[in-house]
DNA sequence: ACAGTGACAACAT
DNA sequence: TATGTTGCCACTG
């Protein structure tokens, strides 16, 4: 499954940094569209195995913008993710400005392109 | 096999 | 600056 290889990326995000879905879209090399990695992210189990809200830190994953994209449009299972978002970021260290965006300026994991995977 | 369904992004008004 | 439009592609039933 393509998904895997974007749960894979998500892992590995340092502690008090993010990225945007159009950065993982690249690094995976046209396999998977930016949109793709929203869906990967979206198909997300809260808690089913290897790959669940537990140890993939999908809360570091935003938009190009540095916006939260969730839009309470939630599942049944994740109902309010998008506060549920930043309260994690916050508790990692992350800050939001006034329009409750991370500032990619300060948290953007630049180092990503020198990973490989 | 087929259609519906999305946490997006880049470009064009 | 702010909307609209278009390309996007794997997953599920």
């Amino acid at each position: 499954m393509v998904y895997e290889r974007v749960y894979e990326l998500v892992r590995l995000i340092p502690k008090g940094k993010v990225l945007t879905y159009g950065m993982i879209s690249r690094k995976l090399e046209g396999r998977l569209s930016a949109q793709a990695v929203g869906w990967a992210l979206r198909a997300l189990p809260s808690k089913d195995g290897l790959y669940d809200s537990d140890n993939v830190p999908w809360h570091r994953v935003i938009n190009a913008s540095g916006g939260i994209s969730t839009t309470g449009k939630a599942t049944s299972d994740n109902a309010d993710t998008g506060e549920v978002q930043k309260k994690l970021l916050r508790k990692e260290g992350i800050k939001l400005n006034e329009e409750g965006k991370v500032d990619l300026d300060v948290y953007l994991w630049t180092d990503f392109y020198g990973c490989d995977l």
